[in-house]
DNA sequence: CGATAAACTAAGCAAGCGCTTAGACACCCA
DNA sequence: TGGGTGTCTAAGCGCTTGCTTAGTTTATCG
């Protein structure tokens, strides 16, 4: 069997929402952010109205503007939740292995499906970054430099452990990212692989990104 | 030295225009197309107007429609000529090596440093896709139907004559296609590497996910 | 020179946009 | 029971949208 195949180490699974419950969200709220999730990635965030969001959620246009200051406010409620919850899941997913191989393994197969199920809120999350106001970009900004500091840390870790072989630490931190984040763009549900499966196959082929074992 | 930063073996460079200039095409069109792409890299499809563009290319807004005849007819024209592009280069340089892992390295090097150079244009193609007619679509998929199997053909080759350990051909093809495209979301002008070295690094970590040396 | 075709503009049309206003309900604790 | 608060809608305001129309300029060629 090839080294790509073999079962990797059994690592936690973590069931992440879209779009979390947060504390001072009401139901209408979650259904508008899940309503403007859809519509913005079927027309994108300037293809989508307020008309086409409101409807969706079943509420008149200017139901919208009780729960929303503005489109561009909903654009940021669902970046900044996304972005949170996979950043937590990351985190966590590192903490709790007892290796960095087992932690490499861990975000990798996680943070991939994660990128499958809401392949919908990754998508707007990548193409719709642009459109958010200077101020919301910094702060969304800010939790991706966290998820890369992640990354990076289990590298170095495992390199300092003598389990990885990485030249460049920043390249790969990149390369293992755009294997998970790309996902989000060819994936589509009907395909051959189930999230789950990707999950495992990315895990196995970051393995080899690090000249891990 | 570690194995991923050895120098690769030399692979022809290929220049590839973000918008080839082909017959039948007029420089007042060119223009349009190149100030079309600056001003949807900027502000996305739907958030250009018919009048940011022709304002770009010095024209009043009837203008554009001499030369095309939509908005969406100008995207379309800059994902046709982009992937069109891409894939003849693509084509190129696995042909014109003489293994399957120089065929690799040409490959990755040459399109990962395109997505870097035409970063802009590589957004335009991935994130404005959807918004193509469905006809167009199906144009566009075609060439990257292509454009897949022209590195699944190299996989194989190198499979077949024993320099890649692969055990999940099509996954990989996909990775290795993350590695290069997703270059085109996290590149800007200005960071520490420069695209060629991108595409050195990309080309070597490459070689690290198909199992080759 | 005069005719023809192509490239371009000034003006504007119908439709749709984000968002606001004014007011109608429903619910809560006094 | 009654006033206050939060949620929602009908209507619509001011503006912008993609694109068209009618007409002018420029290039080409016999």
């Amino acid at each position: 069997m090839s080294e790509a195949t073999r079962a990797a180490p059994r690592v936690r699974r973590y069931a992440v929402p879209a779009i979390p419950l947060t504390e001072g969200v009401t139901s209408t709220a979650l259904r508008l952010m899940e309503a403007a999730a859809d519509a913005f990635s079927d027309l994108g965030f300037h293809g989508t109205t307020t008309r086409d969001i409101a409807s969706r959620a079943g509420l008149s246009p200017a139901g919208v503007y009780v729960h929303f200051t503005s489109k561009e406010d909903l654009l940021f409620n669902i970046c900044e939740r996304g972005h949170t919850a996979a950043r937590d899941m990351l985190v966590d997913a590192a903490r709790s292995a007892s290796s960095p191989t087992e932690a490499l393994l861990a975000i990798v197969s996680n943070f991939s499906r994660w990128h499958a199920e809401q392949y919908r809120v990754g998508r707007i999350v990548q193409y719709e970054f642009g459109h958010l106001t200077p101020a919301h970009q910094e702060i969304v900004m800010g939790l991706r430099k966290q998820i890369n500091a992640a990354v990076q840390d289990v590298l170095r870790h495992g390199v300092a452990a003598g389990e990885f072989d990485v030249p460049d630490v920043a390249a790969t931190v990149l390369a293992v990212l755009s294997l998970c984040i790309d996902v989000a763009r060819w994936y589509q549900p009907g395909i051959r692989r189930r999230p789950e499966e990707i999950g495992a196959t990315n895990a196995a082929l970051a393995l080899r990104l690090v000249g891990g074992t």
